[in-house]
DNA sequence: GTTGGCACTAAGGCATGCCGAGTGCTAACT
DNA sequence: AGTTAGCACTCGGCATGCCTTAGTGCCAAC
């Protein structure tokens, strides 16, 4: 019993029923690749690959189907990551140039990722703790209510309404913009609460209550570039492979909503040496996903964002994985350095 | 045979077959409600809301369903919208508040929803043609490209970067933003576009390039807080009702993640005089919709925008409707005149 | 180590028959 | 005229049983 064959008997094991969706025997194994031995021969190694723990059968006289083990050896040692045909290279470019915002640019990147893989794509967006402050500013809206906006140089815009907790004037506030600017522009968002008391302490006692909420608004500004949010799409593919796991597309849909679960998912994710991390059905940390497999890969500047998919476990991992590295090797040109 | 009574019946068809997801025959009917009458009167009445096609019998020899414009005349004349329970008031009293940021109060008020309904919960940003401008900000992030930030009196802020076409120094652009700023301060951003020509028009012919490019860029953020948003929580309430449309979840998904579809739908839809819209299965100009109803009502200070939810259309209409007036309620009251 | 053969197994498809829920109709009742 | 009881009829749903089919495991032979 060959050690070689033995792999590629699960690699077209995994390959036949993943486009078939059904459980694969022996002798259709035979038929459809050119692997050179008997039907009889692929049945000890099936029974050899079961041992192992890396397939099983639904049902006494049913072909095989991959366990999470299965997928995950063919992943890491079996597969090798396709490439994308030029059409998709052509559609992406044109699709990801002509747009500036971020906001548009993750939005449009999400969407064609999902169409590509036809799977739910999701996208992190970038970490800013890096980015530096550009721009600061006040807007009185309401006698005691500011709006506070932080303007980083990544084109980043946060904002935030607070309380300053007495009533303030509009050139007052522009004094604290002024002073809060001198001292603010160019730091990075990370160090932000190093640097704010500083700012505080120096202000005028009059204004001192004022300027420290201010300078809690602001912190708090810091930290939601860090805390981090996601865009998804293409939920509806979720449908489309109803016929896959049923049950279960509920919990995914939860989990999808809960970004919370999402993003420290894909943070928690390391990637292989392919660049790729992908993550298989029970190996997920969450139960809800239990059946689903995620594809994620790093992407920007500094690679500290993720981009990826979710969908079943019983998905073309090689096709989806060159997807996933190449979309995301776009998004990092178009975001620039 | 009274025209009452048979109204009796549609209702009571309606009311078990919302819980009971079966269809509902003469007999079970007599049993469950005292219409004082026995099961071949109903049947009589049954014929006659079939030939008005108010009901329909899914087959021969099963009980009827209320088709979409049994529904209709059931929501219209028959039900009584009921009041929410005091500790569901409560909770949404207490969820409410306590936020003032926009995007946070518009977020806790869906999930609310979502969870009160179990449907789907959507709002729509609030219209803000009538606010006001109160600030603009250009900010350099490299040579040629601008950060154009516009802040709204409502608190809203939209952002967005463009190419200004030639380079700018940092004081040449501080001196366009004053002048832009002189002019527009207190514009509503209805009337941006009749505004801003002017203003392009005084600058200083070398700069007129750039200040144009400004121009543009703040005209489409104008436009953006008119094009609206939604955000929307509990798509995983569709699952749960998976057993009612399991094969139209898929449409139902696209509709929503086609935020167009659904914004045009919510706008299109004519509040009746209890103040809640409500769109019945094939009466949703969109296809994918046609298994699905849609409750929504106006809110906010000038009740230009809407919140609501999207379901099966197999619901529970007096206690959706209930909810979904109850919390654009509470949500007009937070949001303040 | 490979192969062919053979007994065995469980699922899926299909016909059959039966039960129950529900209808429509008619004739009688109030 | 409206209401009721009764009855024949119709399906869907479910259980039953049968057959086919795809697949396995094992053994003896190559």
């Amino acid at each position: 019993m060959s050690e070689p064959r033995k792999l590629e008997v699960l690699r077209a094991i995994v390959e036949d029923y993943v486009h078939s969706r059904e459980p694969v025997g022996s002798k259709a194994l035979v038929e459809r690749h050119h692997l050179g031995v008997s039907s009889a021969t692929i049945r000890n190694d099936m029974a050899a690959l079961e041992d192992e723990g890396l397939i099983t059968a639904p049902h006494t006289s049913a072909g095989r189907i991959p366990t999470d083990k299965g997928y995950r050896l063919f992943v890491d040692q079996i597969s090798a990551v396709k490439p994308l045909s030029p059409p998709e290279r052509r559609a992406i470019q044109s699709l990801l140039e002509g747009s500036d915002d971020l906001d548009d640019v993750l939005d449009r990147t999400v969407r064609m990722l999902s169409q590509l893989t036809n799977q739910v794509a999701v996208v992190q967006y970038p970490h800013l703790s890096r980015a530096q402050i550009r721009h600061i500013e006040f807007v009185l809206l309401a006698p005691r209510k500011v709006l506070v906006v932080l303007i980083a140089d990544s084109g980043k815009v946060e904002q935030r309404v607070i309380d300053v907790g007495h009533d303030l004037a509009d050139d007052a506030l522009a004094g604290l913009r002024t002073r809060f600017l001198a001292t603010l522009a160019g730091t990075p968002l990370g160090r932000l609460s190093m640097v704010l008391p500083a700012v505080v302490s120096a202000v005028a006692p009059v204004h001192r209550q004022a300027a420290q909420a201010l300078a809690n608004g602001l912190e708090i500004l810091g930290q939601n570039s860090r805390e981090e949010r996601m865009v998804m799409a293409g939920t509806a593919n979720l449908a489309r492979s109803n016929v896959d796991f049923p049950l279960s597309i509920g919990p995914v849909l939860e989990a999808l909503e809960e970004q919370v679960v999402m993003l420290r998912l894909l943070s928690e994710m390391a990637q292989d040496p392919r660049g790729v991390a992908v993550s298989i059905g029970r190996e997920n940390p969450y139960d809800g996903l239990a059946e689903a497999s995620v594809v994620a890969t790093a992407y920007g500047p500094d690679s500290t964002a993720k981009i990826g998919i979710l969908g079943p476990t019983r998905m073309d991992y090689p096709t989806t994985m060159a997807a996933v590295r190449a979309v995301a090797r776009y998004l990092s040109r178009i975001l620039g350095p």
